[in-house]
DNA sequence: GGCTTTTGTTCACGGCAAGAGCATAAGCTG
DNA sequence: CAGCTTATGCTCTTGCCGTGAACAAAAGCC
């Protein structure tokens, strides 16, 4: 993790507290209050005078570690029962999911639906659904992740090829334009690889490729627990490039795109039925079932393709999730017959492993969780909440006479 | 940049320490001392110690500021007398280059010379010249930076298909495997765009691509100010990504890689010559010069997997070194031609600058100085410099009657 | 019940940057 | 050329922060 550093005495301490909260998320807020002392290297009394004032900013809250141990009890600090809170959302092609996700990572799915593909179908209720939970989480709302599987431009505008979307603005259809709560749209593969860095199989890796194969065929690069990004946020398009021997036209405007032969809409197409509208999900599942050969097809692609990336930015690992999980289970043979070939023979003796997701479909959400902790666990984010929540109720959280918002509510499905 | 943050009051000295050696160095010791605290936003009794400090290291030495100014005059902090030097080596298929620069960014060119080719010849003597200029600078030398046509693997083993080396040990055949002083062998397409990044078209660039065309094509993602350098150093390999639209076999071990379609070894081949020894730079000159063809070939494989890769990687601007200046300049159209109809469509409204470098074929060069000077500008680097100079004659530099080693020394050309 | 072990708390200490006040050295003005 | 203006360097006080040692607390162990 890169965080800013601090170049005052001020900024000292406004920087610590940043990497406390940062080490109690990224660990589950499962450590104790001495291991993570060791782990940042502080001092038992530095690390007793940023505690308490966490505490008292409604940031974080000490309960007692369970299991015996041998000297004083120490204590594990976790989410603060009026604590910060993410909504995120991950929108597919056929439905949407909402969920909210306290410090820590604990995430409460708030909700499911299915939509028709158009744009007003898909953003209008979601964006009602996540202003009435916005209003009753208040302040303690500090901002709503979005992820979508298309490239999205500056400010929100995304297109979505085989969905027919066209320059659709995301925050203005939500109804959520506006700076408050902060929305941060992104692209579902780069946040599936952000989450697979914090929480999975990407976890301290230094250099690694994600995969996420849905209807249409994602790639990122990940660098030291970030998603590379590209200029303008529409990085995570390793699928437009021609990896895979196409030469067909792809609905992106170019051609040969390596996510033409990869993916759900490619076993479509494979078995000759019609494709394109992000409506087989049921489909391309029976395909990737029972069509050996559609399967074949699509796991030799990707593994041409893997060859390439490994030649030109030598990952340690590679992952693969959504539909790609399937690929290598059914057809590892085939995947790994293209991709030999195809490697450099340097990188023959130590070829990167090639894993599975290990959070499967829930990456994209996870991984919008993530973004908006990554803009709030920083000193300008927990300045923001400081200034929001003006001299806390100094409570000793026993002190639970103050009826404080559940996550769920009652629209909890 | 980005620099590790401090976390303790001690550390905080340290780091703007680095800081303000950092910033006189990116600046190339050209701006004054209340610029730089301006810069920096330090305090200008902050400034005062710091730099009183580091003069007395003997890292800085400040001269007067020329040029009228309005109130107190201030002073220009630059490289010190005896300050730190890197030495850095530029091997290319045909010969080498040896150069020193101190603090800043001045290079003086030690000593060029060709070789036949063979790792012995190539390695041997430029091992002597180092040793040789490393005695003469004594404590003076931070470290040694060299730049090689190759993927480098972890500790110095380098691959040069084209020239036939296989698992060369850099470090040894130099001499140089002890540890000191430091040694970083590096890609020459990776070092350049790193000196792109400090000193040329890619500052201040958060994501850029830069592709070096010599008898092979490189290419490597650029971002923040480094470039992406792979798990195990051997990242920068664009070339070895099937993005050109050939399907001959490469000497890498892979098939329809894009270095073999672009470069002066394709250029060699278009016109049937004899190719692949690094031996026809010459002729490789006169194709470019001559032979419309092999040129419009050349920048039609260069167009399509330019746009390849800015689907892929969103970048803000695309650098061409090398040989790819000339194809540029030469085949503009071409190139153009072959990168507009590989772009995605919502690529086409804000595509891309394709620009020449700023440094031509000094990049590599310029890099590996650039690297060195990485590994120094680190609380860690100074504090072994500190180390390694104890109680400094704490001099007024217009004591000079220590007499102390200029960098070209007596074996200048 | 007393001893050991580990952790939380308190406090004096030293290091650091900030910022105000003063000193300095130029340019500018008449 | 003398006085004023302007920008910068230097010094010293102030306040903040992390450190580490001493002490208190709370559990396990014998």
């Amino acid at each position: 993790m890169i965080v800013n550093g601090a170049t005052t005495s001020g900024e000292l301490r406004a920087h610590n507290r940043v990497r406390l909260l940062r080490a109690v998320h990224d660990c589950g807020a499962t450590r104790t209050r001495s291991q993570l002392t060791r782990e940042l290297k502080l001092a038992r009394g530095t690390a007793s005078v940023l505690v308490a004032g966490l505490a008292e900013d409604a940031l974080l809250h000490e309960e007692p570690a369970p299991g015996p141990a041998r000297g004083r009890p120490t204590q594990v600090p976790g989410p603060h029962p009026r604590g910060p809170v993410a909504l995120a959302a991950d929108i597919r092609e056929d439905a949407w999911e909402l969920a909210a996700c306290e410090l820590g990572g604990r995430v409460t799915v708030l909700g499911v639906r299915p939509h028709d593909g158009t744009p007003q179908d898909a953003l209008g209720p979601l964006g009602e659904a996540v202003a009435g939970h916005a209003r009753r989480l208040g302040p303690r709302l500090i901002g709503v992740g979005v992820a979508l599987a298309g490239p999205i431009r500056h400010g929100g505008l995304v297109d979505i090829g085989h969905l027919g979307w066209r320059s659709v603005d995301v925050p203005a259809l939500l109804g959520l334009a506006d700076a408050e709560p902060p929305l941060a749209v992104g692209n579902d593969t780069a946040l599936a690889a952000l989450a697979e860095a914090r929480r999975g199989r990407l976890r301290g890796v230094r250099v690694g490729v994600h995969l996420h194969v849905d209807f249409d065929l994602g790639g990122v690069l990940v660098l030291d627990g970030r998603a590379v990004p590209g200029a303008s946020g529409t990085g995570a398009e390793f699928g437009h490039m021609p990896l895979g021997g196409s030469t067909r036209r792809c609905p992106c405007g170019a051609a040969g795109c390596w996510a033409m032969d990869v993916g759900a809409n490619a076993l479509l197409r494979h078995v000759g039925l019609a494709y394109g509208g992000g409506r087989g999900r049921a489909q391309a599942e029976r395909v990737l079932a029972t069509s050996e050969e559609a399967v074949t097809a699509n796991a030799t692609a990707l593994g041409r393709g893997i060859a390439a990336l490994v030649n030109a930015h030598d990952p340690e690992v590679v992952i693969l999730s959504g539909h790609g999980v399937e690929l290598r289970e059914r057809a590892a043979g085939a995947l790994m017959a293209a991709c030999g070939p195809g490697l450099m023979a340097i990188r023959r003796d130590h070829p990167p492993r090639i894993e599975a997701s290990a959070l499967g479909w829930r990456g994209s959400l996870l991984g919008a969780m993530e973004s908006v902790f990554d803009a709030f666990l920083t000193t300008e984010g927990l300045e923001l909440w400081r200034k929001n929540h003006p001299d806390q109720a100094r409570d000793t959280p026993d002190r639970q006479s103050v009826m404080h918002s559940t996550l769920a509510g009652e629209s909890a499905p």
